[in-house]
DNA sequence: ATAGGGTTAG
């Protein structure tokens, strides 16, 4: 323990807890405080909870609480804290508790706590018991307060009650630019681009996080000439503006565009560019395949150190391994000073595309071992490398312990990998029994993926009977009778074929014909696939 | 001594 600032008087004690830098810190200043008394006294284990007010994590802030719970005369700041950190934390719902717990003792509630309380709800969007804390407010004799209705009318808001949250909004005896983003943000959370514009339109004030909603609620909905549109009509633009428009590009495929305006914003020296940007940036680079580009963004990034935390990590790992380089992928991976579970996946879904799956499966025993927990994706990932590689033992012992050991039940991707091996290994009754195991409804790409391997085993009679049980469960779908035509066809049946095709007519199901693009000196050519339909 | 909306990411 560093104690050198530790003495009999109680000050160096409390700077020191100021400082704190771990919840550890906090903890031994805190022994120190039982060891002297000191911890019972109001004002000092207040300090102790101020920690948890800027790192709310679920373990700070209970911790937090028990000091709480053992002052001897808890004021309405030591309350109001603990409410708020318990707000910002992960599981807001606690800071219910703490509000009851403060309606309970001889401290009333001011203005303050019912904000942190009303936030806490606002994050779990829990509207049942914003109503509740709203009657309490109006009972309690505090006068109207803008910060309290804010926090209300995001409440009610993020709940999709709408019109209550309009009223409450209405209602205000005064409204500033936060009170109608309390609404916006709402709306731009749901997706409800009309609403948000409506309203947009309508507001007495605008500052530059109205833009930024609207800008991002736009690229969310993919309309990036309407996001593009706000963004060169407002006023004044930030950091996030221009991430939101980049993003927004890159988002909806438009990858050139969104490099355009990255240079813009070079260019145009306004803002520096940021992590968010970067990531962005390389999402667009590996999309496109350029490797050139992602290189500038990787110098830029080190010359300007920039801070590669789990995010950019992934990002860049995902560039140089979509544009051909996984050599300088796992030179990345390997110097990220921060990976997240994301990171893991990219890396192990870029050696196992590849086709390094004993390279993807090592690298899945290294994140286990050094404690990251997988997730559905990193299951999809080291079973699609057993599939490249064909390693079987493998993928049944993975595919068994998703579950049982880390806690990732199956979905039906999982079960679409696990067929496709079996299949291409030619385990027909194994992959059947899978097959079996999903529910029917889910079961088409299964009974297409185990069709596919029956056709190259030439295992024509199973492959038909697999075609008719695609027929039964969609028979508005044009794949089991392609299947099955295509079947008949290669075995020269036409007689069949015809019949196949006349049930189509006859269910009135139509191949929609395969579209794809390429360019060519600047010049995009299109291509159809199908019968007929070039002309209609 | 403590406020509200907080927009951008693989």
């Amino acid at each position: 323990m560093t104690t050198s600032c530790c003495s009999s008087t109680p000050l160096p004690i409390l700077t020191f807890t100021e400082r704190a830098k771990s919840l550890s810190e906090i903890q031994q200043a805190h022994a120190f405080m039982l060891k002297t008394g000191l911890s019972r006294d109001t004002f000092s284990a207040s300090k102790l909870i101020a920690y948890a007010v800027a790192n709310p994590e679920p373990k700070t802030v209970s911790y937090a609480h028990s000091i709480l719970n053992r002052i001897d005369t808890p004021n309405v700041f030591t309350h109001n804290s603990l409410i708020r950190a318990y707000a910002n934390s992960s599981t807001p719902e606690i800071a219910l508790t703490a509000f009851r717990e403060m309606l309970l003792g001889p401290v009333a509630p001011d203005k303050y706590s019912f904000t942190f309380a009303l936030k806490a709800c606002a994050a779990f969007r829990g509207v049942e018991e914003g109503r509740q804390i709203h009657g309490h407010f109006l009972k309690s004799g505090l006068d109207s307060d803008v910060f309290v209705e804010n926090t209300l009318v995001n409440v009610y808001a993020r709940s999709g009650w709408f019109e209550v949250a309009r009223k409450v909004l209405d209602e205000m005896p005064e409204r500033d630019v936060v009170s109608w983003n309390s609404l916006l943000s709402a709306f731009v959370e749901k997706g409800l681009v009309e609403e948000a514009r409506e309203l947009f339109d309508e507001m007495e004030e605008r500052n530059v996080e109205s833009w930024n909603f609207m800008v991002s609620c736009y690229a969310a909905a993919g309309l990036v000439e309407e996001a593009r549109e706000c963004f060169d009509e407002m006023p004044v633009k930030d950091l996030v503006s221009w991430n939101a428009m980049v993003s927004g590009y890159a988002r909806a495929g438009c990858y050139g565009e969104a490099l355009e305006v990255f240079n813009e914003m070079l260019k145009s020296c306004a803002e520096e560019p940021d992590g968010f940007t970067f990531v962005s940036v390389l999402s667009a680079c590996a999309n496109l395949g350029s490797l050139s580009q992602g290189e500038w963004v990787r110098v830029y990034i080190d010359k300007h150190g920039v801070e590669i935390d789990g995010f950019l990590a992934t990002a860049l790992v995902d560039m140089y391994s979509k544009c051909g380089r996984i050599d300088k992928a796992v030179e990345v991976f390997r110097s990220a000073s921060k990976k997240d579970v994301s990171t893991w996946n990219s890396m192990i879904t870029g050696l196992s595309v590849h086709g390094l799956g004993n390279d993807a499966l090592g690298i899945f025993s290294e994140m286990v071992y050094e404690g990251f927990k997988p997730n559905s994706v990193t299951f999809i990932a080291v079973l699609s490398a057993c599939n490249h590689v064909g390693l079987l033992d493998q993928a049944r012992k993975l595919f068994e312990t998703m579950g049982s050991v880390y806690g990732v039940e199956p979905s039906i991707e999982h079960y679409g990998c696990m067929v496709d091996l079996l299949g291409r290994l030619g385990r027909f009754e194994e992959a059947e029994e899978l097959v079996n195991k999903v529910p029917p409804d889910e079961a088409s790409v299964l009974l297409e993926s185990l069709l596919g391997a029956c056709k190259r085993f030439g295992r024509t009679e199973q492959a038909e009977s697999l075609a008719n049980r695609l027929l039964e469960l969609n028979p508005g779908e044009t794949s089991g009778y392609v299947q099955m035509s295509n079947l008949y066809a290669s075995n020269g049946r036409w007689d069949e074929v015809t019949e196949v095709r006349r049930k189509m007519r006859a269910e009135r199901v139509n191949k929609k014909p395969g579209c794809s693009m390429i360019e060519v000196d600047g010049v995009v050519h299109e291509f159809l696939a199908g019968e007929g339909l070039i002309n209609d």
